[in-house]
RNA sequence: GUGAGCGUGGCCAAGUUUGGUUAAGGCGCCAGGUUGUGGCCCUGGAGAUCGAGGGUUCGAAUCCCUUCGCUCACCCCA
């Protein structure tokens, strides 16, 4: 590789055919999930005005100090890269009147997100996020539902070992209240502080201390306060509520008091779903509530809640489970052709075939049919039909089973019914 | 932003410590193995100024300097 040669930029890939099974099994897992609980899809643009981030996820974020990829367009606007999906959908919610449809709104979508990080293992610049967002609806059945479908998702994809950690970090009516427990907390063991990140934690955004992975600092998580034991009596008949209803759905749940995530606009419950040998990025899956976030970009108060998966760790899951993408079944034809008339032939043949539905190659030109068939093999073709001029002349065509060795002689027009039968077309979509 | 490791044909790589004739090998690709039949096997072929630039030396992939890139970890997050 040459170094004046163009690479793909930092932290972006290119997702090659051969990787391209695990994607799309990923993707259809992702939005069959979706459209089982009653999730439609919603596309938003790949940028926005930069202030949506800083209004939506908040500015002191690292997602938005220092991850977002923002520029000034040719006009003078200032965009920002999308570098999550909830601020984007709220902000479709609101601009397209969505609080006129019946409530709840249930959304999903799969689509690329950006942030500025330096690239690491499960950690990538243009990384595909799945989503769902249910807009209208505070009751915390709503929560136990969203937590179902994402749980389900990775069920369903054939993961195991996962574990869905859970918390609430109350709201407005009560979070100031267990903040300042905090601080306090914390303030009196000021001494006791040996991390300078956490020390200016303990100003700027005291909920973080929680999430610090020091050594130093995990003895003092561990005795401090927790948000569930001063939640308000309404967050906390949510709370229960919600516990109910995954009791009942038999989802297994592990409570963490130390989960507080990074983006400001959570309020209540908080969730993150991580793979068994988690590492420090491990986490798959996360999400939660967000009752204060359309307020706070503009529109009367919403409540909602979602989540985002990250499809690439997903992958990185399922190969390191050992869960193969299920091969794609359908039968594909290789047209090996003999000749400048056989050509001409097996370029018609092929446009019939195609529009019956039969995917067909034509196989290179001016090759020995011994490497137009070992062409079949590598493509992996399932059938390979050989034209040459005795088959021009007789009318008649072969047709190879290449992957029985069978081979049989058919008119062109049984060829194309044998090929297009049901039987032979065993692609589900 | 911080730290560590690594850069040899499309891919995986030996060789670098102990500088020395045409830079191993495997995969993949192309072609042949008789006359129109694949996947296995055999044979042959194409393909690398050893990330880039500079230096030391009679001579450097191998030593020195600079630079770029990649990977992993911290941080943060999906």
């Amino acid at each position: 590789m040459s170094a004046s040669a163009f690479q793909a930029p930092r932290g972006t890939r290119d997702v090659l055919p051969d990787a391209q099974g695990h994607k799309r099994f990923v993707e259809l897992a992702a939005s069959r999930a979706a459209a089982a609980f009653g999730y439609e899809r919603i596309d938003t643009p790949t940028f926005e005005d930069a202030g949506l981030f800083v209004r939506g996820v908040g500015e002191t974020t690292d997602i938005v100090e220092k991850e977002t990829y923002t520029f000034k367009d040719r006009g003078g606007d200032l965009l920002s890269l999308r570098p999550e999906g909830t601020a984007p959908v709220c902000r479709s919610y609101l601009q397209h009147g969505m609080r006129n449809r019946a409530q709840p709104v249930r959304l999903h979508y799969i689509c690329p997100m950006f942030r500025y990080d330096r690239p690491q293992a499960g950690r990538y610049r243009e990384l595909s996020q799945f989503g769902v967002e249910i807009i209208g609806d505070a009751d915390p059945a709503v929560d136990a539902e969203v937590i179902e479908l994402g749980w389900g998702l990775l069920r369903d994809l054939g993961l195991s070992g996962m574990a869905l950690l859970l918390n609430s970090i109350g709201d407005p009516a009560c979070r100031p209240r267990y903040v300042a427990a905090l601080r306090e907390y914390y303030e009196a063991r000021a001494d006791a502080i040996a991390h300078d990140e956490c020390r200016r934690r303990l100003k700027s955004n005291p909920l973080r201390l929680l999430d610090c992975k020091e050594a130093s600092c995990r003895a003092l998580i561990q005795s401090a306060p927790s948000s569930i034991e001063h939640l308000c009596a309404e967050c906390s008949a949510h709370w229960n509520e919600l516990l109910a209803c995954l009791d009942q759905l038999r989802i297994p749940y592990r409570l963490d008091s130390r989960l507080v995530r990074g983006l400001d606009y959570y309020t209540r419950t908080v969730f993150e779903i991580t793979p068994p040998g988690a590492g420090s990025q491990g986490t798959i899956l996360a999400g939660g509530r967000y009752d204060g976030l359309i307020e706070q970009i503009g529109g009367s108060p919403t409540p909602g809640i979602g989540f985002a998966a990250g499809v690439e760790r997903i992958i990185l899951n399922l190969q390191e489970q050992k869960i193969p993408a299920p091969a794609d079944a359908g039968t594909k034809v290789l047209l090996a052709h003999l000749g400048p008339d056989a050509k001409k032939f097996a370029l018609v043949l092929g446009s019939d075939l195609r529009s019956r539905g039969v995917p067909a190659i034509l196989a290179p030109a001016g090759r020995s049919l011994k490497a137009q068939l070992r062409y079949a093999s590598s493509v992996s073709a399932t059938h390979a039909v050989i034209i040459g001029e005795r088959e021009i002349e007789s009318g008649t065509l072969v047709l190879r089973d290449l992957a029985h060795s069978r081979q049989q002689n058919l008119s062109r027009r049984d060829l194309i019914a044998s090929l297009a039968s049901p039987v032979m077309q065993g692609q589900p979509q």
